[in-house]
DNA sequence: AATATATTGACTGACTGTCAATCAGTTAAC
DNA sequence: GTTAACTGATTGACAGTCAGTCAATATATT
C-alpha cells in the first residue's frame, strides 16, 4: 500500500483533469465524487484536500476556460487590425479549438450539462464581454458601427448566440442549427448597427464548426 | 390514522401547490421530496404515485406555466391591433402578473434556481417565440419592421433579455439593470429594424416592474 | 331494498442504495 | 520531528421502491 505523494499543483491538475473527462462523458450530475477518485486510485479524502465541494472544482474549471480565452481575445484587442478583422479572428480562434478538441479546456463546450454552462454564461457577461466591447468600441470610432449602446448589443447577442448555438447548452434539431446559422451575420449587423454584409464571413465559418461537430458526435456513438 | 382520500386532480394539483411554495423558498435543489410530503401530510409513496421523479413535477410546473402565458399572447394577437400595440401589451400583460404575484404560477419567475430556468427558456424557444412571431411578421406587414429574419432575431431578443433581465436568472447589480434597461428599447428597434422610438415605451415599463421587484425583496428579508 | 362480496385505485411508510462530505489517523518529505 | 499530503471508514441526507392497506364503488345474492 504504497502511498504516492505529489506535488499540489500537479495533483490539482491530474484530479481536474480526469473530472473534465469524466464530466464529458456522463454530466457534472452523474459523475461521483467517488468515480473521480476511483479512477485516478486515490482517497475519497484527496479530493476534498484539494476542493472545499463538489462544485468547487466545477467553478475552477469554468475559470480556467474563461481565463484563456479571456487571454487569447486581449492578444486579438492588442494587434493593429481594423474591428472587422479582429472580430472575425474571434470568431476563427474559438472555432479553431474545437477542431481539435483533445485538451480538457476545449472539451468544455462540449459539455451536455446545463449547470456547467450556466456558470460560463454567467462569467462570459463579466469577464469576456468587456473585452470584446473593446473591439465594438473601435469599431464605432471607424465609423463601421453606429450603435449607441455597444456593451448592451454585445451581452445580447453572446447571450443569445450562446444560448441558441452552443450545442452542448441544447441540441435543437439539424435544421433549426442551419436557418439560425444563416441568419447570424445580418442580425449582428443589424444589432451593431454595421455596414450591411460586414459580417458575411460568420455564417460560412459556423457552417464549417457545426459539421465537425457533428461528425465528432457520430463518432462518438 | 383516518385515511384520506381525494380526487386525483385536487391531490396532484395540491402537491405541485405545495412544491412550488417551497420551490420559491428554498429552490429545487434544496426542497427535499420528503419536505413536500411533510407539509402536505401524506405519504412519501403517495408523492411517486402522481410523478415518476422529482424532475417530473419541476417539468409539469413548467408546462403549466407556458400554457399560461402561451394562451395570454394567443389572445393578443388574436387582437385587431396594431402590431406595435400588440408588443407592447405583451410586455404590459407579462408585468402585470408580477405585480401580483400571490399565485403559484407568477411565483415561478422569482425563483432562483437555474435548472428551472433553464427548462422555461428552452420550452419559450419551441412555444412562446413562434406566437409572438406572428405580431412580429404582422409588423413587417404593416412595414413598421424590415428584418429578413424575424424568427431568428425574436428568438435572440427574447432569450437575451430573458437572461439579462429576469432577476431568478441571475442578480445582476442594480446599476447593471438599469444600464441594460435603458438600453432595452434601442436594442429591440435595432434587431428588428423597427422605427426609432417605436420601442420607447419599454425602459419606463422595465423600471416599473424592476422597483416592484426589489420592493418584494426588500419585504423578504 | 337491503346486505354481502369483489374489484379498483389511492395511499402508506419502512426500507434500500447512492452519494457528498467528514475526520481522526497515517505516512512521506524535508 | 514537524509539516503537509494523503487515507478510507463513516455519517447523514436524500431519491426512489415496494409489498401491502384501506376506502369507495360496483356487482351479485337474498
Amino acid at each position: 500500500m504504497g502511498r504516492i505523494t505529489k506535488k499540489p499543483d500537479e495533483r490539482k491538475q491530474e484530479i481536474i483533469e480526469c473530472a473534465v473527462n469524466l464530466f464529458y462523458e456522463k454530466g457534472f450530475f452523474n459523475t461521483a465524487v467517488s468515480d473521480i477518485v476511483k479512477k485516478l486510485d486515490i482517497a475519497q479524502g484527496t479530493f476534498y484536500y484539494y476542493f472545499k465541494t463538489k462544485e468547487e472544482i466545477l467553478d475552477f474549471i469554468v475559470n480556467q476556460y474563461i481565463d484563456y480565452i479571456v487571454n487569447e481575445a486581449e492578444l486579438i484587442v492588442k494587434s493593429n487590425a481594423t474591428a472587422t478583422e479582429k472580430i472575425k479572428e474571434i470568431f476563427v480562434n474559438e472555432f479553431k479549438k474545437a477542431d481539435f478538441d483533445c485538451d480538457s479546456v476545449s472539451k468544455l463546450h462540449l459539455i451536455k450539462d446545463f449547470d456547467l454552462h450556466q456558470r460560463i454564461l454567467i462569467r462570459i457577461v463579466e469577464r469576456y464581454v468587456p473585452v470584446l466591447v473593446k473591439i465594438v468600441k473601435q469599431g464605432i470610432k471607424e465609423r463601421v458601427f453606429k450603435t449607441k449602446y455597444p456593451l448592451e448589443a454585445t451581452e445580447i447577442l453572446i447571450l443569445g448566440f450562446h444560448f441558441l448555438l452552443d450545442p452542448g447548452i441544447t441540441s435543437w434539431d439539424e435544421k433549426g442549427m442551419l436557418r439560425r446559422i444563416k441568419s447570424s451575420g445580418e442580425i449582428i449587423e443589424n444589432t451593431l448597427i454595421a455596414k450591411k454584409g460586414s459580417f458575411g464571413f460568420l455564417p460560412g465559418l459556423l457552417n464549417k464548426y457545426m459539421r465537425s461537430y457533428y461528425e465528432l458526435k457520430k463518432n462518438f456513438n
